[in-house]
DNA sequence: ATATAAAGTTAGCTGTATCTAACAAAAATA
DNA sequence: TATTTTTGTTAGATACAGCTAACTTTATAT
């Protein structure tokens, strides 16, 4: 088994290799906040075993192996942030601290059981698509809300920033994964947009947060 | 906060405690299968944290502060057990590996919240006494079921072994935390007892499985 | 094309938690 | 009491995962 700093830089990887096609040292090193030196030593472990193929001065890449094991971390933590929101109650900017020291237990077990109270999942507390057993990713092809047309109604179906002050400003507005947000008017010089919340809430959403909601 | 390795050395420590009046270097060295001048350098190192009491040659001895942290841990990993069993469903054979893992979680918000869906609760599947938040461990005074008297029923409160094995035995026969058990006739010669389980089933218990099982 | 900056690598150090081998003290036994 | 056994300690090695300092390679800019 990956030992937990291993789990961690595997899940880097994947998360890296999804926002761009090199992965360069630096982004890892930046990624985990740890120096460079670390991570080419650690880069070099993880190519023996197979997880990743590395050459002096190239690009990384994980390997299959590597994908795989990633993937199935990313479902134990996608898990348990929807188990910590659904079963638990807690909010959706309160469960990733928690969900990243639960995806390191090792328990088939545990993680089926969660699975099946939840009902195989799709998608956590924040719409991200959750692999499945054998590490396939749903699909949902989204835009953002920055993408959307005036007079025009969708369905929040994600959010691309989880910080914990985003999350809240959300709910302080009552919108949550499924909400049906209208856009009314469009400001041309700054982007920002007059939106009507679950037909009921009128507010402006600025550039920024209107290229954080994933809408459907 | 206390490193995973410590948090394990002060459980150890807690449970010997209990056991013995004496805690020596080799009781612990046996609990956690690590040999003994590992133990030893630990030990003088929770020394310096204040977590225990330690001159060369004397035994070791927690201190009020090694107790209250060791306490926490126990309180984590009873909720956990409890939660995996009430919550999730899982059998009590089950429960032990995994809130191994959980008890090192750090989050008060996940372990009060557990509290809370658990109603505040005093004793964990096994039976055993969870403590309070504040460290107090409520008090149960079982017998174990040898000390029983024939024709007297009684309910079982706790087990003494958490063996898998002896677990699933129970199991077999409906035994669970809560069922009374009547004893029918006892054998002199190898204290084995004939019991009525829960009104129902008869049975023989041998004298290991009779000093195991604690009654109130 | 060359100089500079950025990124990557190597070598070697640190602290944690483990180990083995050798030695010392305490306890048990003869 | 003397001897042997058990337990405890010290010293020194190893693996892991981090670090800094120094150097090399690649990329960027002049």
């Amino acid at each position: 088994m990956a030992s937990l700093t291993e789990e961690n830089y595997l899940k880097v990887l994947y998360r890296l290799s999804q926002d761009k096609q090199e992965i360069a040292v630096k982004d890892i090193a930046e990624q985990l906040d740890i120096k460079m030196p670390t991570v080419n030593s650690m880069v070099k472990k993880l190519a023996q075993k197979k997880l990743l193929k590395y050459e002096k001065y190239k690009a990384i890449e994980l390997t299959e192996k590597g994908r795989k094991a990633a993937l199935y971390i990313l479902r134990k933590h996608r898990l348990s942030e929807l188990f910590l929101s659904k079963v638990m109650g807690l909010g959706w900017e309160e469960v990733h601290d928690i969900a990243e020291q639960i995806e390191h237990i090792q328990s088939e077990l545990f993680f089926n059981r969660i699975d099946k109270m939840l009902g195989n999942p799709q998608f956590d507390p924040h719409g991200e698509p959750i692999p499945d057993a054998n590490g396939k990713l749903p699909v949902h092809k989204t835009f953002s809300l920055s993408d959307g047309i005036i007079k025009k109604k969708y369905k929040l179906a994600g959010v691309n920033n989880h910080d914990a002050s985003f999350l809240k400003y959300l709910d302080s507005l009552g919108v949550s994964i499924g909400s049906s947000i209208e856009i009314k008017e469009v400001q041309d010089f700054d982007k920002s947009m007059a939106v009507l919340i679950n037909g009921k809430v009128n507010t402006i959403f600025s550039c920024t947060v209107c290229s954080n909601l994933l809408m459907l």
